[in-house]
RNA sequence: GCUCCGGUCGUCUAGCGGUUCAGGACGCCGCCCUUUCACGGCGGUAACGUGGGUUCAAAUCCCAUUCGGAGUACCA
């Protein structure tokens, strides 16, 4: 038996997950209990999403939460680059290997065509997907498009024999999951960009990395068959495959976690005091059992490993489990271990504080002391009050549309300095049907609570877009209460 | 719509055909401790989605149905 080999493979868009914290944890007991390696991998193949900054923060909230790796992008391995950005060449060969052998073809659709096409699907309540127009291309006619410098792309060509089917055994479920051909899409596996989708850099990194398990989350499930394909069609030993539940929102949709609901990110645990291993604890509370005590560590975890002992269903996730965990490390600790919980909190808050006080140094006065001005940027769940909305002087039902939309426009945006948010809020003035003065208090109050209040811009920026978004969508939910 | 996955207290879960009118934890309620709050202790509340089978016996096996989730991108 060969050595057990896992990844975890983030891709480096925004904060890091607790999605990430959650399946990087098993795979990390599982190579531990075999004595295996634990690799990590930046899966960063989308060159709009991804940043230098974001890789960084997984770097740093993996190892916060005592995660480490055995290969990775910044401490090199046997198998790297381990960064996909970096492996570029690799993917175009195979891919192209996949062309000579027919097991794939180039595609000059354009991207209304494939518009239009999944129009007419949906319309007609038909399943979406590829038509395979340009799989009837013969390798001449191709060969003379590329040539002409035609844009193309590389999709897989999915074998549809009548009956031809592709399953996997899961690990977790224990039993055969099974897809019918014809339903799988001729996915793209490399770009017009010359970057390699997800599924053809997974499958080359798994091979070429010696990954023997796959563990990821459930959402991945419906696109192992392409994966089971790309494979096949390479004459690749297929690894192991585990698809953990998802972590779901805890409201009563239940829809797999998100920012929009939550708290996703591991770096706003962190800053909010959640003590790592507390983390782990919860994690493995989310869909793992092994024993009757619900004390978990990294260690315990790691003896007790088994794919039995995970739960087929999918967990809520829990903030108020989460906060009793938290309090009950925290009570039974020594003193030393509190003390140093209170000053690594407060490192991880300093800069923070630093942005807040900046701020409010030159506005702290006896009608208004520090707390006045400092509180709202510590708060999670906002307090407003009516009477403060009134300064805005329009109907509580325009201005929760206006948040609303706002809320909306700024999820879709990527902000990256100050001036960038500002520009975005105040760009959506004129949509919004407001004076400027309306609409800049509805900022205000909405974000701030109060119309007394600090700068906005660099207060908001201090929040975060995000927080900023959250904010908004929770003077919309307390003006439509009313 | 289509495909796949799932369904035990409000939440996380135990349960793998009889020992369970379903056990634990969090929450909630009550009592005790206590100058307050918290902690702690004690007690209580509350669940097998529905309908058919199989069986002497089903939360546990099978089928159907329903509900929930995921996927359905030149995102991962």
């Amino acid at each position: 038996m060969s050595e057990t080999r896992v990844r975890i493979a983030p891709s480096p868009t925004g904060d890091p997950h607790v999605g990430t914290g959650y399946i990087a944890l098993f795979n990390y007991c599982l190579a531990k209990k075999d004595g295996g390696k634990f690799i990590l991998r930046i899966e960063d193949t989308d060159q709009s999403r991804c940043s230098k900054e974001s890789e960084n923060m997984i770097f740093d909230s993996l190892r916060w939460l005592g995660l480490e790796w055995d290969e990775g992008p910044d401490i090199g391995g046997e198998y790297g680059p381990y960064r996909q950005s970096e492996r570029l060449d690799i993917y175009k060969k195979y891919a192209n290997e996949l062309v000579e052998k027919g097991h794939a073809y180039q595609c000059f659709c354009s991207k209304e065509r494939l518009d239009q096409i999944r129009k007419v699907q949906t319309s007609a309540n038909r399943p979406t997907g590829y038509d395979g127009q340009c799989r009837r291309l013969s390798s001449e006619e191709a060969k003379s498009k590329i040539d002409n410098g035609e844009a193309h792309v590389i999709r897989m060509k999915i074998d549809r024999t009548d009956g031809a089917q592709t399953s996997f055994y899961d690990e977790i479920r224990k039993k055969d999951i099974c897809y019918q051909n014809k339903e799988i899409d001729d996915q793209v596996i490399l770009k017009g960009d010359g970057f390699p989708t997800y599924h053809l850099a997974s499958v080359v990194d798994d091979y070429l990395m010696k990954i023997t398990h796959v563990i990821r989350g459930e959402e991945w499930m419906t696109s192992t068959p392409k994966h089971i394909l790309l494979y096949q069609y390479f004459g690749w030993d297929i690894p192991k495959f585990a698809h953990l539940s998802l972590l779901r929102n805890a409201d009563k949709n239940k829809s797999k976690i998100s920012k929009r609901k939550n708290p996703v990110s591991l770096t706003w645990f962190r800053a909010c005091g959640y003590m790592p291993h507390v983390m782990i604890n919860f994690f493995a509370l989310m869909g793992y059992h092994a024993q009757d005590e619900e004390k978990f560590t990294i260690d315990t975890i790691t003896k007790s490993f088994d794919f039995n002992n995970f739960g087929t269903s999918s967990p809520a996730f829990d903030f108020i489990k989460l906060n009793n965990l938290n309090g009950l490390y925290l009570r039974e600790g020594s003193q030393e271990e509190f003390i140093s919980y209170i000053c690594q909190k407060d490192k991880d808050q300093a800069d923070y504080l630093k942005s807040i006080l900046a701020i409010i140094q030159e506005r702290v006065d006896q009608d208004h002391p520090f707390q006045y001005w400092v509180e709202t940027f510590f708060k999670r769940a906002l307090v407003y009050s009516k009477e403060e909305f009134d300064a805005i002087k329009r109907e509580p039902a325009e201005i929760s549309k206006v948040l609303k939309d706002l809320a909306k426009y700024l999820e879709k945006l990527q902000v990256t300095n100050e001036q960038e948010l500002k520009e975005a809020i105040m760009g959506f003035q004129e949509k919004s049907g407001f004076s400027s003065k309306q609409y800049m208090m509805t900022v205000r109050v909405s974000t701030l609570e109060k119309k007394y209040s600090l700068p906005l811009f660099e207060s908001l920026w201090v929040i975060g877009k995000d927080g900023v978004t959250q904010r908004l969508k929770q003077a919309k939910d307390f003006l439509n209460q009313k």
